[in-house]
DNA sequence: CGACAACCGTAACGCATATTAACGTAAAGG
DNA sequence: CCTTTACGTTAATATGCGTTACGGTTGTCG
């Protein structure tokens, strides 16, 4: 029954989805050829045929993996029409997919030693930003929320500022601008973080009035929601 | 030479710092009781004679790195009089350790499969809740910062903050401080963990700015700095 | 001085892993 | 129909790790 899944699509495909189940089920420090082999009923030497080891495996599912999550993303907001909504669909479509693969998050977003690659975290950061990024910018075209202007922000965090600014090709927004889209990313990041590796202990029995809480002090600086207290 | 050292100490200490030499150089993955005994000139059975095993060296390693980190914090807080000046240290001192030790932060704080007990990092959160916690809570009876009253608060994030007071013991503080406690560690976290784990990819030569930044408004909104902008 | 304990090395076993080379088979294409 | 190509297995090599059992050395203490 394997044969014939494997027959139309090949081992490939299996190959890779088998690599996920592992990591899912038990980390991605289990997954090794001998093992995928054994789930798939195969021998490791076939793998070589596909891939050039583990090493190669763990790229690809990893951008399978950042795929998946911008989908995630991309779909719950296109189900919003106006800005502030798209914004804080996104947002808790980041938070969910994370609580829901847990597994694949600390692909992601754990020790970079998993990633054999560190370019690859560049590559996938940014496809993130490609989300968030112009929804922030239609949020500041529509709705002018207050942001440090230029001036006043200090020499070394404008040399900063400047230079992501153009890293990421957006010359046209101001730096204040910048700094609010990295202090929201900043954030988001760290608050899916501390749930998913567990790190306020066992002091939470729900995380989302947390998370909401943050959203709301978000998008208020994003001047698309109201003052949260 | 080795065996000079080993006589006075005992080859436990010695166990204890090679397998922290490894993990700085190669990361926890590459820690194993064959490595350090090729490192220490001695044969893995050896180490039995101290540890059981791999686990509990990295348990014994978890518990001495959180107390670094505690100690450099508190030295930091230790050199200074004020309130907002010790806060500032204490952050300052968190992120300078964690740079500076990359490996260690990531062996507590990354992909939680490193430790293999989940309820050391609720014990050491603890730990380091007690350098900030105080400072907060001196800041508040000394400065009297803005925070949000606590019939303002969505009522489960009421039940989750007053679940997070009564196990850090703190009842004489109102949830709104409570709050803002978990904003600062948790921005703090984020910050740190973005910058030690590359996540900002290529993106930024110096991150120090975007953390004075960030250290500013944190200070802000304990009422011991001034508005940022 | 002799027994005892602490200490560490030797030997051995069992296990998992990656990787290469050679081999056979079955389908595809002329 | 024959050849070629794709594909997966078998075999073999090499490495590394953890763990247990046993034995010998060394220093200490009665």
């Amino acid at each position: 029954m394997a044969a014939v899944e494997r027959k139309r699509g090949g081992l490939a495909r299996d190959i890779k989805g088998c690599a996920r189940r592992i990591v899912v089920a038990d980390g991605v420090s289990s997954l090794t050829l001998a093992a995928i082999a054994r789930d798939l009923g195969i021998t490791s030497p076939a793998i070589y045929r596909y891939y050039d080891g583990v090493g190669d495996i763990v790229r690809e599912l990893a951008a399978d993996i950042v795929t998946d999550l911008v989908n995630a993303m991309r779909r719950a907001v296109a189900e919003q029409r106006d800005t502030g909504p798209k914004l804080a669909a996104a947002t808790r479509a980041f938070r969910q997919w994370s609580v829901e693969h847990r597994a694949e998050f600390a692909l992601l977003f754990g020790n970079g030693s998993a990633l054999p690659d560190p370019d690859i975290a560049t590559d996938w950061v940014r496809r993130l930003a490609q989300v968030w990024g112009p929804l922030v910018g239609q949020a500041w075209r529509d709705h002018a929320p207050r942001i440090t202007p230029e001036e006043r922000l200090a020499a070394p965090l404008r040399t900063q500022l400047a230079g992501y600014r153009e890293l990421i090709g957006a010359d046209d927004v101001p730096l204040g601008l910048v700094l609010v889209f990295l202090d929201c990313w900043r954030q988001i990041y760290g608050m899916v973080c501390l749930e998913v590796f567990g790190h306020f202990g066992a002091a939470f029995t729900d995380h989302e009035p947390l998370f909401e809480n943050m959203l709301a002090g978000l998008l208020h600086r994003l001047g698309v929601g109201p003052d949260p207290g």
